[in-house]
DNA sequence: GTGTATTTTTGTCCAAGACAAACCATGCGT
DNA sequence: ACGCATGGTTTGTCTTGGACAAAAATACAC
């Protein structure tokens, strides 16, 4: 036997409940209540009465986490078997190709991932896929560098990067990627993004022009990808901007936009985040920050596209709305 | 009045026990049991019942929460008055001054915090907190890259980057730096540290040297400066290396390692996160691993510090130490 | 069709108890 | 004096079953 193909004590021993709920966003008291309710998941018990959840388990929670994040709802998808959850998650990917194909504007959107992947026909995200697979770094870089040239690089993240992001989001729900290739991924692109900003910074040279914004996400935050793209849109727009990085205290954002008397507070806010997380972390936000600071907000969040927004507060889905934003708000400082 | 002095109603507005949660690092069960057997915190209760933690007492509980990573128990510091709490993170700051200044190795570390900070005299640090708290991006970067010209960039970042950063910690412990001061300064650490990689990877292109090393951190860290810097150290080796980003479950960090059939695991670790989390999730991983394959661990956690080692597992606590195990590591390599 | 009231769904919080792992101190043998 | 086993204490995490508010879905009136 080779020793790759080793077997791993790793893939057997079952997870405690502090661990399923870190790996799958998924809070303690909720997949208790779940089992309760919904009679899944089933984990055994150790000794000493502890819930003890099997590697199949876990997966599984993720592909139910992938659903509800598109927008069903608990009741119809936790106590789905294997097999019905692999079709809906098939319809899934059925719904965003049609959307694709021009059938948007349904009722009940899927999210922001569908306007984003509305560009990339199923053959160049499959070839972006393969890349990942292959964990080809160079390959990815170069394409990601190529179609800037060639799309500019607005286009590219709206149209290309966005979208292969959902994409490998997607296929890593599915179990066709590993999370260790879509981390891969992630490094690849968010060092891109990096350069990309860099070198916008060299066309523009300080002094910048306004708005100033103060980019950052909100507190339990931890993907950071879509704050960069945004930065890319401020860089490409001359802004002068301050970065908080991610996961800071609200009270602190409030703080720091208070002190660098900012115009505009720029939030990017992923998938994983639970609805009650975001709305009210942006709720404390427009009532902690004086009426005239705007809050700017984007991501992948499925949350985002659903609801009513609440007052003052931006919602911009793409880096291109965030760049004509820009310009309105420009118009505006004006008068 | 002025706007910048406007008060903000976010300050007065009480926080739910998720929202302390998320915030000070503390998990919601250990904040209702303290409160049960110490008697802090005592927050407020809504109208349903639920509790409301004002904004001083947050503040308490993070100045707990750090006296708590340096070593201290719980029963001797939570129920403390804040006037307590004060002398004991001025005690804090002697110790670190003291060890600094030769009196190391008492029974009882405070930490690799101790070694981190036994070059940095405390003008210099104070100069270096100075930069922060006046937002001098600019300064801060060219200082760092002053001192990387001068003195080379392992003992810069050993003797430098890591006690002014574990400096920032205990400054905004203790109220003399906001959280959104110290982001700032890890943004701009980290900018730095990636520039450094970028430049030393230029002068070691490809094919790259053993041993071949996978980067990445414990589920749920939130950390990656540390991780940066070994990059740092890997980079200046030549060495091959893969890096997963922050917070991998540690089943994908397995598969990784069999996948790209890597020399050694690199995991840098934070003060963040609690003691059974750290060593379980050490234990797990060299569980999964196969024998051959080393583990190497480093970060600021004081955990790494204090308890004995278990088997197959490395400490490394600064990046100097790192770069000296390589080289052991390729003299064994050669028999 | 469109807006409003009612019912169902769903996530989070609570209380008090239990327990294992980590930590501390004491005593013993060398 | 030092190393090491032993017993008591501290401490974080998990347990159960119940409760409730916010959100979503449905029913209903216009």
């Amino acid at each position: 036997m080779l020793a790759t193909t080793q077997p791993t004590e790793a893939d057997a021993e079952p997870m405690s409940i502090a661990d399923v709920a870190r790996e799958t966003g998924i809070q303690k008291d909720t997949l208790r209540v779940w089992e309760r309710r919904y009679g899944f998941p089933t984990p055994l018990r150790d000794a000493t009465g502890d819930r003890r959840y099997s590697l199949d388990q876990v997966n599984r929670l993720r592909q139910i986490k992938r659903l509800l994040d598109a927008g069903l709802r608990p009741g119809a998808v936790v106590a789905l078997s294997a097999q019905g959850l692999d079709e809906r998650l098939a319809g899934l990917s059925a719904v965003a190709t049609e959307a694709r194909q021009g059938a948007a504007g349904r009722r009940r959107s899927v999210g922001l991932q569908v306007d984003q992947a509305a560009v990339l026909s199923p053959a160049e995200v499959a070839q972006w896929l393969d890349w990942i697979r292959d964990g080809s770094v160079e390959a990815l870089h170069q394409a990601l560098g190529q179609q800037a040239l060639k799309h500019g690089l607005v286009r590219t993240i709206d149209h290309v990067a966005a979208p292969v992001a959902a994409a490998v989001g997607q296929a890593w729900a599915t179990g066709q990627l590993t999370v260790y290739q879509e981390h891969l991924f992630t490094e690849c692109l968010q060092r891109f993004l990096q350069d990309a900003v860099a070198a916008a910074d060299r066309q523009h040279p300080p002094p910048r022009r306004s708005p100033r914004v103060l980019m950052t996400t909100l507190p339990g935050e931890h993907h950071i990808t879509g704050l960069l793209m945004a930065e890319c849109m401020l860089a490409l727009e001359g802004c002068e901007r301050r970065s908080l990085g991610r996961d800071t205290p609200l009270s602190d954002v409030v703080q720091a936009a208070e002190h660098w008397q900012v115009d505009a507070v720029g939030l990017s806010v992923s998938a994983l985040p639970v609805a009650s997380t975001v709305w009210s972390g942006l709720r404390q936000l427009r009532a902690g920050l004086p009426p005239q600071v705007a809050i700017w907000v984007g991501g992948s969040s499925p949350h985002l596209a659903r609801r009513q927004i609440p007052e003052g507060i931006r919602v911009l889905p793409t880096v291109q709305a965030l760049g004509e934003h820009i310009r309105i708000w420009r118009e505006k400082a004006l008068h």
